[in-house]
RNA sequence: CGGGGUGUAGCGCAGUUUGGUAGCGCGCUUGCUUCGGGAGCAAGAGGCCGGGAGUUCAAGUCUCCCCACUCCGACCA
């Protein structure tokens, strides 16, 4: 059994501080760095290359499903982003505005965009002129500015990485479709490359994207108990159509309105990574987006042929696997210490005694676990470990949620239980009414997340008023 | 945006009460010895004390104003 002691005294344990636990793996991990505007971060080369594994997977599935990528202007006229009203009043309190030129004071000023909805809708409304135009299935991968009052690295910084998906369809059953569609493509995501499980589900009213018809959402949960919002999916009906004047002549000669979508997820997944599956030791990332999935620590490497045995396991591994030996003059001790700390899956060990019985040591970062290997059949072996700590994140991921989920169905409930167990997932039944919403929260503390997919009846009526409830609410105190 | 806390070497901190030559640990550099869970010895390098105004013969230390980080709320991916 490996010895589970805190080996890296840096990190401020999770239990004892779990806000200073992030930030010290955000920096100690080598993720990013602050610069000297407020909220605005460098984003390391191993934090990078971890948004990197996770647009490279993703870009892939949207082209496969149909999408081009596309890259708008980073600047809107004020007049553009005005004309849909609900958007602008949702985004202008934390636009950030360009006023100069050079020496000039610009005629009009311009905001930095903080979504594209306005741009893409502009440029449709050049584009789209019959039904043949349709539809137009884009996505880009940019960054946007929100002026937020509090930052936090990944969580919520001033200006953002993420990628914003823009469709527009003939029929609202196909923009339906296709905002269903792209919640699912994140939810599959989440749960099958990040380990990470989620709850599908539509936003309230009052939660909904800024000029939506609806908005549905993944909802995850972190270790400390707190709800994450990992990815959204808006259905905007024809109203953005209506107030940008986008047309096209259908098959019948007639002039429609048509429908559309948007959705995106960013840089906050690393932060979701990070609060899932992180631990006193370090970072534990997700196989499938760590920029390092095995990392050779070679022992005794001054001594004949461990070097070179390092490198050609590297060399061996490298056709399947993202690999890395550290061949730096540090201690083994020190290596094992510093790769735990950024969370690479599988650590593979080799020295002389090992050489000579032709084995090597792998060990799982997620437990630590220590295992003798044949170097026959070694990527099989590698394979099988990768599969162990995916299959171990899973499963941790899904216990700490589940232990953390209450079914409630009094306001007393739900204050008692998160008193006694910290915070979580709350469900309870609501009738619809955003009073209720405004009162759950306000008592309770915890805000309404989604209406899940997933429903269950748990009482017939309001967890609030009393009246007869319309549906479940996944309820949790949110980032 | 409201309420607290913190800014001194790359990192963590002491020094501020009572103004008087800027320190410690880790890290870094060089060399030697080490190497299976953050190695040892030796010699070095590294600072306009977050920024700007004041007060003073003299400011890391006192006063005022900014800025950033951080925690707790409200708002938000």
């Amino acid at each position: 059994m490996a010895d589970q002691k805190k080996m890296v005294e840096d990190i401020t344990s999770m239990e004892v501080d779990f806000a200073k636990w992030y930030t010290d793996i955000c920096k100690k991990a080598e993720l990013v760095e602050y610069t000297s505007v407020k909220g605005c971060m460098v984003i390391r080369p191993y934090g990078y290359a971890i948004w990197e594994n996770i647009q490279r997977i993703l870009d892939a599935k949207f082209k496969e499903l149909g999408h081009e990528n596309v890259c708008m202007p980073m600047f809107i006229p004020e007049s553009l982003l005005q004309k849909e009203k609900d958007h602008v009043e949702g985004f202008a309190p934390e636009v950030a505005w360009v006023t100069h030129g050079g020496a000039e004071k610009l005629e009009e000023r311009l905001c930095v965009r903080p979504t594209s909805e306005t741009l893409f809708c502009e440029h449709y409304a050049n584009i789209v002129h019959s039904h043949r135009d349709l539809p137009k299935l884009y996505n880009q991968w940019v960054s946007v500015v929100r002026w937020e009052k509090t930052t936090r690295p990944f969580l919520r910084s001033r200006e953002f990485l993420w990628q914003e998906g823009h469709t527009i369809h003939a029929t609202a059953e196909e923009a339906v479709a296709e905002t269903e569609q792209m919640l699912n493509v994140y939810a599959d995501f989440c749960e099958q490359h990040l380990q990470m499980p989620v709850v599908k589900g539509q936003k309230t009213e009052s939660d909904k994207f800024a000029g939506a018809v609806s908005t549905y959402a993944i909802e995850a949960l972190m270790h400390d108990g707190k709800a994450l919002q990992a990815g959204t999916s808006h259905y905007f009906g024809d109203g953005f159509a209506k107030a940008f004047d986008i047309q096209y002549q259908s098959k019948e000669n007639k002039l429609e309105y048509p429908h559309q979508t948007s959705w995106g997820v960013t840089t906050r997944l690393i932060g979701a990574i990070i609060m899932t599956h992180g631990d006193d030791n370090g970072l534990v990332l997700p196989p499938d987006v760590a920029p390092i999935q095995v990392v050779i620590i070679p022992v005794a490497q001054h001594k004949e042929g461990v070097l070179e045995k390092a490198y050609a396991l590297r060399d061996q591994l490298s056709a399947s696997f993202r690999v890395k030996v550290d061949d730096s003059d540090q201690s083994p001790g020190w290596k094992y210490s510093e790769y735990e700390m950024k969370g690479v899956p599988v650590r593979l060990e080799i020295g002389p005694r090992d050489i000579e019985a032709n084995q090597c040591v792998l060990v799982t970062r997620h437990n630590r676990e220590k295992t003798v290997v044949s170097l026959d059949n070694l990527a099989d072996s590698v394979a099988e470990k990768i599969s162990e700590v995916k299959q171990g994140i899973w499963e941790k991921a899904l216990e700490n949620r589940t232990r953390r989920t209450y079914k409630c169905t009094t306001m007393d409930e739900i204050k008692s239980v998160l008193a006694e167990k910290g915070d979580g997932f709350v469900h309870a039944m609501w009738c619809g009414d955003e009073a209720c919403e405004d009162k759950v929260k306000e008592e309770t503390g915890v805000g309404s997340r989604c209406i899940p997919f997933e429903q269950e009846q748990i009482s017939d009526k309001c967890v609030c008023c009393g009246k007869p409830a319309k549906c479940m609410v996944l309820w949790g105190n949110a980032y």
